[in-house]
DNA sequence: CTTGGAAAGTCAACAAGGCTGACATAAACT
DNA sequence: AGTTTATGTCAGCCTTGTTGACTTTCCAAG
């Protein structure tokens, strides 16, 4: 019943065999595994400091844009600020985050890491390239760069701007 | 920070440039980004039915291997049996998926959608695969290679038997 | 035939991290 | 002065993960 499609027209669809149900089940499938392995490192190291994934996505995009606000972040994050802000709160507390009242619009909190945030961040970001990496290597420029295309086009529009994208498609 | 690397040696690495930490930094960002698009028709449509994105892996999987035992479906999803016990009783009541009593080993479970579970399955995964055929499409096949390729080395390499690998190396 | 252990199910308790709704405060804008 | 915006906070709820303890079923080895 996945199998239709594509591959009962062998005549005029061979460079359309890519898009058959099958096809696209073990892309689903693949993103689901990979996914999985993706946050897997993080996740480790995370659990022995007594924080989650929220924590640690939420010191990557600070570390990413320092001084972000609050309002970016949930922009970026897609979450509610009431969830964000558990999250950020418990950062704030143990010294990992830094929140700093605006300079221009006093209501706004700029957020940086500090000494101590940049550090976790670092061990956490380490781990998590470090299987990108061997991935990248093992698969090659080429794979990687279809690998970067077909992500962009599987997330939601509004979201490819929160990493300048490069040109890929020149 | 994360800018250092093969970005510092443009004399002998002109094809490492994919490796750079900053490179890594975008596909781990694609990634996150792109894991809330592929989740997100799914959960929209779970949550008209008050479900869950564990009650869509479960079905997913029963769908893809009927008759799979609940241990299998244990190794597959990578949760604890109480969790997946919570999901599938529920699942069951509802009619969704049927489970029968093992034929040879009795004391084995063997999972099955009803047919209830393979409409809503079938629901679910269209919309999932809609956004996949889209991206595939817009992306093309080469892409699609490199993608799947990438995806594959990100896993933990026991999950790659989980769907029998195409031969994307030859 | 008995018994050990695997497979499955269940109960209880807990935690992370989503969510909604209501409300407070300060600052900026009009 | 009044409204809107940015942020924070309290309370409560849900899903989905966890651990630990325990039971039932039943295959298979002794």
């Amino acid at each position: 019943m996945s199998d239709r499609g594509a591959a009962n027209n062998p005549g005029r669809s061979e460079n359309l065999l890519f898009l058959t149900d099958d096809q696209l089940r073990r892309g689903i499938e693949a993103m689901f595994f990979a996914y999985r392995g993706f946050t897997a490192d993080p996740d480790r190291i995370l659990s022995e400091y007594a924080y989650g994934r929220a924590h640690h996505r939420a010191m990557h995009f600070i570390k990413r844009w320092p001084g972000t606000t609050v309002n970016n972040l949930l922009d970026i994050l897609g979450v509610t600020k009431q969830s964000l802000n558990r999250v950020l709160r418990t950062l704030i507390e143990d010294g990992l985050v830094e929140s700093r009242v605006g300079a221009r619009d006093r209501r706004e909190r700029h957020l940086f890491l500090t000494e101590a945030g940049t550090a976790l961040e670092r061990e956490l970001s380490e781990a998590q390239r470090g299987r990108m990496r061997a991935a990248y290597r093992e698969a090659g420029p080429e794979a990687v760069a279809g690998f970067r295309k077909v992500l962009g086009h599987i997330m939601d529009p509004e979201m490819r701007r929160h990493f300048q994208t490069i040109k890929e498609d020149e």
